[in-house]
DNA sequence: GCCGTTTTCGGCCCGACTGTTTTCAGTCG
């Protein structure tokens, strides 16, 4: 579905990488690009729609009536004009190379204009070949690094999931708050906000002035570092040994820790908006704080939240800074209450060593109410038969594992475990165990384990409709990295989820955060009732529900849109109100 | 090229680090 959006945002990405090469005349089309090829990247929907909606086009943020016209010519003829000219004057194949870290546009102008080189190929060969050596404006550093940039380009990319690179991220971050200059240290950037996949790790560090330099210094000896990328006395940029992610770390003093902390988490767009909100009341934003444009007199810095009050906005989450309209509900103080990790009173899909996890059932009990305080059940759901491979249970195993949990429940005097199953949904949408088993379940997920190319929209509508399926689990059946989400008429299942009071699942495994951060928004626009789960096969995959407490925040979910933020009696209602619904066939 | 509850013209976020060169341009985030 997206896949179009990618196009059209790449085409309109390079169009700027033309301006920005044409110079300091064309700079602010550039922007202006560069802006519009974001907006189409972020689209929730396919951009084709807009392919005979020229007017609904040009009210997306970024887009006017020009740039408007040149996607529409795209859609239509696969191509834009103006972009074909472009490209006779600009050398096309070295515009990629903007995107590398280095790489900007006065460069390969010079690369063109003085040495003729318009193909990465050729500047591979000439600085094998020494040919820039001497030539001014290349002295030796600047030819390393250029060397260094193509090099790392042509590696792997170098992003991270968010799950690795909170695991690096805050073992260098635990390393620096022991530093004794530390007053105060936390992650920044797109880790902070919570996004799937982040190129870096950001962190803002709380110092004196006096000590920033001796500080910065002891951070690249740090013994996570494997190589220092830059290092001045208030920004340092290194390389982690263990995954090779780049850490960022700004240090700042106290009274501009807010501002830092808020500028450096980004997002980028959520950032212009809020300079251009200050710029309007006649004041400055930067990193160092809220400042009078014409006496510079201070204003704020400590906090993030002074800074918000000042510009007249309730507090924004970090998870929702990403420009999809937060300023516009905070400057009307009606932003929700996102849901939060201690909402969270238990967990309803995990597998035990019944069938493919690796605990018993009561080491599971034991640990979870033993590390989450808070949980006040867990439903085990091992596999249904069809999961050959994931040992998936029969019948009469299902049978035999009631009877396993109602003696350790006993055991612990609690009722704190609830029966439950991961049920398969088979091609034809119905289950592989038998309604009568079913329905003395505590808790039925059904999930998709087969036919990934197919679109699988009317499989999992079918499932909804069944009286004693309660959630469906990772609903999206991606796993990131490896392999695609399927098809699903997603508005189609949301609005049969809610009508059928049947739950969707926020699958926290970390390789797959299925349902994505959009479609839980899209979920919680059409009131669909969602469950967080870990999917959890290993006691530390518990853990997990942060990840997915922080996917569903980043969704604008509330605790009241989340079940497993409610008592069991409570789910028990919900439960219960699906089979007294009447049925449809 | 986009945008506007002072504006349809004249703005467009802003500062740090690097490298190469003697005072700054280029690049990044």
């Amino acid at each position: 579905m997206t896949t179009q959006n990618v196009v059209v945002a790449g085409v309109l990405h390079r169009m700027a990488s033309c301006y920005k090469y044409l110079g300091a005349k064309e700079r602010f089309r550039a922007i202006a690009y560069d802006v519009a090829s974001r907006t189409v990247n972020n689209l929730q929907c396919d951009v084709a729609i807009y392919k005979d909606d020229k007017k609904s086009l040009d009210e997306l943020n970024g887009i006017g009536s020009s740039i408007a016209d040149k996607i529409i010519e795209f859609l239509k003829t696969g191509k834009i004009l103006k972009f074909e000219e472009l490209k006779k004057t600009v050398p096309e194949g070295l515009l990629d190379l903007m995107d590398i870290v280095g790489f900007g546009p006065a460069l390969i102008k010079v690369l063109y204009e003085k040495l003729r080189i318009r193909t990465r190929d050729q500047l591979v060969k000439a600085l094998e070949a020494g040919r820039l050596e001497g030539v001014r404006g290349f002295g030796s550093k600047k030819i390393e690094n250029m060397k260094k940039g193509l090099q790392l380009s042509s590696e792997a990319q170098s992003r991270l999931f968010i799950w690795d690179a909170l695991k690096g991220g805050n073992e260098i971050l635990d390393a620096i708050r022991h530093l004794p200059e530390v007053k105060k240290a936390e992650l920044a950037g797109s880790l902070r906000r919570g996004k799937e996949i982040v190129a870096d790790i950001d962190i803002v560090v709380m110092a004196t002035a006096e000590d920033r330099q001796r500080l910065a210094t002891k951070i690249t000896k740090l013994p996570q570092v494997a190589g220092i990328l830059a290092a001045g006395d208030t920004k340092v940029s290194v390389r982690l040994a263990a995954s090779q992610a780049q850490v960022d770390v700004r240090i700042v003093t106290a009274e501009a820790y807010g501002a830092a902390l808020l500028y450096f988490t980004g997002s980028r767009e959520h950032n212009i908006r809020l300079r251009t909100i200050a710029r309007e009341k006649g004041w400055k934003l930067n990193e160092y704080g809220l400042f009078d444009l014409k006496t510079e007199k201070y204003l704020a810095g400590k906090t993030e939240a002074d800074m918000y009050k000042w510009l007249g906005l309730q507090y924004i989450p970090p998870e929702l800074r990403e420009e999809r309209g937060e300023i516009e509900v905070a400057a009307k103080h009606r932003l929700p209450v996102l849901v939060t990790a201690s909402d969270i009173k238990g967990d309803m899909h995990l597998h035990s060593k019944w069938s493919d996890g690796q605990e018993d059932i009561e080491t599971m009990a034991q640990y979870v109410r033993k590390t989450f305080p808070g949980y006040e059940y867990l439903v085990i759901t091992d596999h249904s038969p069809s999961e050959r491979i994931a040992h998936g249970l029969t019948a009469d195993d299902f049978v035999r594992q009631f009877v396993e949990i109602d003696k350790i429940n006993h055991r612990l005097g609690t009722d704190f475990l609830k029966k439950g199953v991961e049920v398969d949904i088979l091609m034809d949408g119905s289950l592989d165990l038998p309604d009568r088993l079913l329905r003395q379940f505590d808790w039925v997920v059904a999930s998709v384990h087969s036919g990934f190319t197919h679109d699988n929209t009317q499989r999992l509508l079918k499932a909804c409709d069944h009286p004693f399926v309660n959630c469906i689990g990772h609903p999206g059946g991606r796993l990131l990295g490896t392999r695609e989400a399927y098809t699903v008429n997603w508005e189609q299942l949301m609005e049969k989820a809610a009508a059928t009071g049947t739950a969707l699942e926020i699958n926290a495994q970390p390789e797959r955060m299925d349902l994505s951060d959009e479609l839980v928004k899209m979920a919680v626009a059409k009131k669909v009732q969602l469950v967080i789960d870990t999917d959890a096969h290993a006691l530390s995959q518990f853990d997990c529900m942060q990840l997915g407490v922080t996917i569903a925040r980043r969704g604008w979910c509330k605790k009241e849109a989340v079940l497993n933020t409610c008592s069991w009696r409570e789910i028990s209602q919900f439960r219960n109100k699906k089979q007294k619904m009447p049925r449809n066939k």
